[in-house]
This record gives structure tokens, sequence and C-alpha cells, in this order.
RNA sequence: CGGGGUGUAGCGCAGCCCGGUUAGCGCGCCUGCUUUGGGAGCAGGAGGUCCCGAGUUCAAAUCUCGGCACCCCGACCA
């Protein structure tokens, strides 16, 4: 491709609304443009890059038998229903009415149309298992769309399903299929790792996130020297230290006036705030449930709406809590016989002489024992594990450092099939419904994460693999004839031998081409000038070191080829 | 959904508080000449519903009201 032919807008100066380096560097560069809200046009630059992580995609989920079909995007209302999930999957999926008043939604993933393709057309355990996959834009209608092609809420993703006769096969497809993503996100360059994640809405038992590493990703991960890794969301909490048994003291009420929060009562008691008991009311599908941890833990809402399978999950208001419960926010407390469900924190098990909220405006309880004042439904696991925890493997300290999640792969079990009767007839005869897995990796996400980990002050720089085009060919010297016909040369000669190349043949300053191939990132510059030529020189640079490197013209072919090989992995 | 902010040429912004010329600046774009190893120079030029609507006024980018769009922060408070 000839650069002065090229549709890529490169631009000087960054736009107000990006925030971090994907996002940033995909507008100057020239690849992406914003719409609306969450919404981009990918231009050619972008394109081809996507392409390419497709390709990737294809290539490793064909070879372990995967087939690719092509679902619609636009799916009606009744087939959601029958999942059950047109009610409970919320604001996220974008709703809409045709000419004749019928709903439809705008696929945020396709386990519906899948479920139901199956359910028609697979009709024996012989024809099991089977994987089919597709790539297709899938829309979510994002609470708070940002980070460009990273939360946006139109996106491309890659979405599989497997349908199997038993759990054992599903296992058997779920490894397969962890390591296809390994060599996919290997392919695509990127530093990576899979982690153990939360089965959220989609349902489901076992559940890995393959997460992209970097700074700005919005997902927290725990990991630990054992192996062990999951989000912060789901990690599991182990035993926490210095909850003190002692001997137990009288319940006793102390004036607090106007001490609500944690931080507070601590300072105004003069206590440590792993003694007192912070009670959150949360409001599940309209059923007032109270919730006890440790002052100095944060309360984890996912593994709350897991435990009492809500639908909607919200803390109670204010009004609730003083008309239900008949007590005062900053107040809540958990003595006495209470008429709701009461889940406390399996470290509080046997706490002792802890301060709590006496239900009473301006008071606490000072002592309160669990076992002796209140009624506790259940002792949990619903604290928020943090760096420094100990790890619920192996007992050591964990750590953290953030990701961005660019797959997901799930065991969903028979809950689609069952709810909506997809069945096969098993080797005895009989109908059962199938069990499934599914599979996703967000393309353009992947394109942004590859971003995010390759860039510097002044552009992108793409692991070939993925990189739009492999060469970019500068002309420096666009006025010498004799430089001309050699660029000219050398740019047919390298697409004869196959090599992706954009052509810079424009009539500019160099610097505006050094600084826009910089820019663009492809990871072999190839710079034709007068300087080096009089000597019959050239230069090339790879653009992930930037390192120069003058070499005998004649042999600047081989020597590409030879990096490319080497760059290709 | 709550809080904050922005909307003026393709992009980045000034002007608005305190109403009053032909609405500016930088970059980009077009033409010509010069320049060609890191965003060059000179000269000329095009490009604006000042987000939309209503109001106040002799007069509105500027003041008032309503709306829309976009951005940021929060949505872990007991």
């Amino acid at each position: 491709m000839r650069f002065s032919k090229a549709f890529i807008p490169t631009l000087k100066e960054t736009p107000a609304e990006a925030e971090i380096p994907s996002h940033r560097l995909m507008i100057r560069s020239g690849m992406l443009r914003k719409l609306g809200s969450g919404l981009y046009t990918y231009l050619p630059l972008a394109q081809r890059v996507i392409h390419k992580i497709e390709k990737i995609v294809r290539e490793e989920l064909d070879n372990i038998g995967c087939q690719e079909l092509l679902m619609p995007i636009i799916q009606p209302e009744e087939i959601w229903q029958l999942s059950g999930r047109w009610d409970i999957y919320g604001p996220e999926l974008m709703r809409l009415e045709d000419r004749h008043e019928r709903m439809f939604a705008l696929g945020p993933t396709h386990e519906e149309v899948i479920t139901l393709l199956a359910k028609y057309d697979i009709k024996s355990y012989r024809e099991l298992p089977i994987n089919l996959y597709q790539i297709q834009t899938k829309f979510r209608d994002e609470i708070r769309p940002r980070f460009g092609v990273m939360r946006a809420r139109e996106f491309t993703m890659k979405d599989a399903y497997s349908f199997h006769t038993d759990n054992v096969s599903l296992e058997e497809t779920y490894q397969k299929m962890y390591k296809a993503y390994d060599r996919i996100f290997e392919r695509c360059g990127l530093e990576f790792s899979a982690v153990e994640a939360d089965v959220g809405a989609i349902g489901g038992s076992d559940s890995h996130e393959f997460m992209a590493l970097a700074e700005t990703g919005e997902s927290e991960v725990l990991n630990c020297e054992c192996g062990y890794a999951a989000t912060a969301e789901n990690c599991k909490i182990s035993p926490l230290e210095n909850i003190k048994v002692e001997k137990e003291l009288p319940l006793e009420k102390v004036h607090t006036p106007d001490k609500k929060s944690v931080e507070e009562v601590s300072n105004f008691l003069d206590i440590d705030k792993k003694q007192i008991i912070k009670t959150i009311m949360y409001n599940s599908d309209n059923e007032l449930v109270a919730f006890l941890i440790r002052g100095d833990r944060e309360i984890n809402d996912v593994k709350v709406a897991n435990l009492l399978n809500s639908i909607n999950l919200e803390f109670a208001s204010d009004d609730e809590i003083a008309g239900e419960l008949d007590s005062v926010a900053g107040f809540v407390g958990p003595v006495g016989n209470k008429s709701i469900r009461i889940f406390a924190d399996k470290n509080l098990k046997d706490a002792m002489n802890m301060v709590a909220g006496a239900d009473e405006k301006d008071y606490h309880y000072k002592n309160v024992s669990l076992g002796r004042d209140c009624n506790v439904t259940e002792f949990v696991d619903i604290v928020q594990a943090k760096k420094g925890d100990k790890c619920p493997k192996c007992g050591k300290r964990m750590n953290s450092y953030r990701g961005i999640e660019v797959g997901q792969i799930f065991q969903l079990g028979d809950k689609y099939s069952k709810a909506m009767e997809a069945t096969f007839t098993d080797s005895d005869g009989k109908e059962v419904p199938f069990e499934m897995g599914c599979y996703g990796i967000g393309i353009t996400r992947t394109m942004a994460a590859a971003i995010e980990q390759n860039y510097d002050d002044y552009g992108i720089k793409w692991p070939l693999p993925i990189a739009p085009y492999q060469v970019e060919l500068i002309n420096l010297s666009t006025r010498s004839d004799a430089i001309v016909s050699f660029c000219d040369k050398l740019y047919k000669e390298l697409k004869q031998n196959n090599v992706e190349i954009l052509y810079d043949d424009r009539d500019i300053q160099p610097g505006v081409k050094f600084n826009d191939a910089d820019l663009i990132g492809i990871p072999i510059q190839i710079v034709v000038g007068q300087r080096n030529f009089k000597k019959e020189k050239i230069e090339y640079k790879l653009r992930h070191d930037n390192k120069k490197i003058t070499m005998d013209k004649d042999k600047i072919v081989v020597k590409v080829l030879e990096l490319i090989e080497k760059f290709s992995q």
C-alpha cells in the first residue's frame, strides 16, 4: 500500500476524550474514530489488525475441531423468555421494537440462539461433542462506556459454544479450549495469564478468565507464587488473623453521637476497626438481608449476589432500614431477635466483645458476642479478598496486579439446555439435556490490550503477528529519480515475497514520515535517503527497540524476510 | 442513577464573568514558490446553524429558562 493513497488520518494532537494509551494512540494513529458514546468506526489500519487477530483465532479453533457459523445480531424476545434471561439480564440488554411492535434484543451474547439451534438440529449422542463458534458484533448497553474500544457498547467478539453428552466430555473440551486460548494470546504477542473467575450472570460452574497484564486494566487479580490466581471479586477468603478469643463481657450500650462510619466509631471509642462489626443491609429482590463483616474489611457484592441468587441486588435505602427494620441508617446492628436473614463473615464466628450499631440513633453496643447476642442465619464467605491476604490454596501472602480481560471460558452445564428443553437422545435411548460450555474472546479488546502492552512516547509498537503491516518503507527523497526507482523496485520485490508493506511515498518532510511511522508502529521500518544511498547503503529500524542498523542496500530483501520469519515466532 | 464539567472551523483551544466592530489563535486543509535524515519557510486562500429551542434586550457566542450530546468522578454508605 502506498501511503499517499492510504486512508490513515493521523493526528498531531490528542483529542480531549482519550484517557488511556491505547485509546489515545488508536485515535492519533488513524485507526479509530468515535461516532457516539461507546460506538466506533474502525479505520483501515485497525481493520487490518482485527483481521489478523481473527485469523489467528480461526486457525487455532479450527485446529482443535471447532466450526464457524454466524448467528443474527437481532434476536426475538421469545428466545430470551425461554431461557428466563429477558427479565434478569438487566439494562445492559438493548431492547428494541419492530414495526409490528414485536420486541427484540441486540445480542450481547448468543447462548439462547445456539441452544435453540442445538435443540432442533442436534439429535443424537452420535453427533457429540460439537463446538461451534462465530465472530460477531455484540452490543451491550454499558452503564458507562469508556477507554475507547476497551469498554465500548458495540464490539467484536469471538464466541464459541460446545455441546456434550456429559461433563467428562465437557471438561475435556474445556481443557482443549484453555490450551487453544493460550496459543492464541501467545501468538498475538500478549503477556497474559489465566485466572479463576466469577461465573457471573451467565451461570455455570467452572470458569477462567484470560487476563492481559496492564496497569490500565479494569480488573484486579490476586495471585500467589504457588500458582493460584483469581480475580479479586472471585478470590476465596482464607481465615483472617487477630480476632482474639477472650473473656466474654456483658453487653453495654454506649452513646456515640453522630458517629456513623467505622472510621468515626473506631476513633471515637479508640478501638481497632477489627473490633467493629459492620452491618450492611442489602435489598435482594425485595427482601432485606443483613450482612456482618469485620470493620476493617469490605464486602464483596459478587459473593453476596451468588449466595442469595439475586437478580436485583442493591443496598437497602434509609427508608427501608427505618421502616422494615425499625432501625437507623448508620447505627444498624445485629443484636436481638431479628425477623430478617443475617449472614456473617466466617471470620466472625467466635467473635466476642465487638462493637456494633444499636439500632438507635447515636448509640452503639459494646461487648457484642455474635453467639450470645445475635441469631446469625449462617456464617459464609462474603469478604472481598485483597493484596496481602493469605492464599486460599497454600497460605502464603498474595500479590496483586491489574489486567484486561481478553477472554473467558465457562463450563455452563445444562443451565440453558434445561431451561430451553434442548435435549438429545443418549445411547440408552433417553432424552437428556446437553452439557454445554461457552468461550469468548474480545477481539477488539485484544487489539487495545496489545497496544497497552506495547507503546512508547512516540506511538505503538505492534507485535509483528498482529501488526497492520509488517514493513514500512520510507522514502525520504521523493525528488530523486534514482531513489524513487530504487524504492519502487524494492516495494514491488517485497510484495512479490508476500511481505505486507506500507510504502511512504509522500512528498513531504522527512520528520513527518518518521513521526507517522513511529506512531503507527509497524515493526520493521526501512529508511531510504540520500545520505546512505550515496554509499550504496540502506537503514532499517525495529520499532520494538528503536535500534537503527545500516546495511548494504542490495541485501535488504533477504534481511527483511529473515526478520519477519524471526518475529513471526 | 447521583455529583462535576464541556459543547465556538477537521483537531486542540481563547473569547462568555462585565451583551455592542467583519468571532479569533495554533495545528490541519487548498494554491504557488522555496525546502527534503526527525512535524520547514514565505505568500495567498477556503472553511463557522458559536449544540438545539424558547425568552430578555435596540442588540446575544456572551444573560435567563428548557432540552440534547459528550467527557470525568462515584455508585463499598451503615
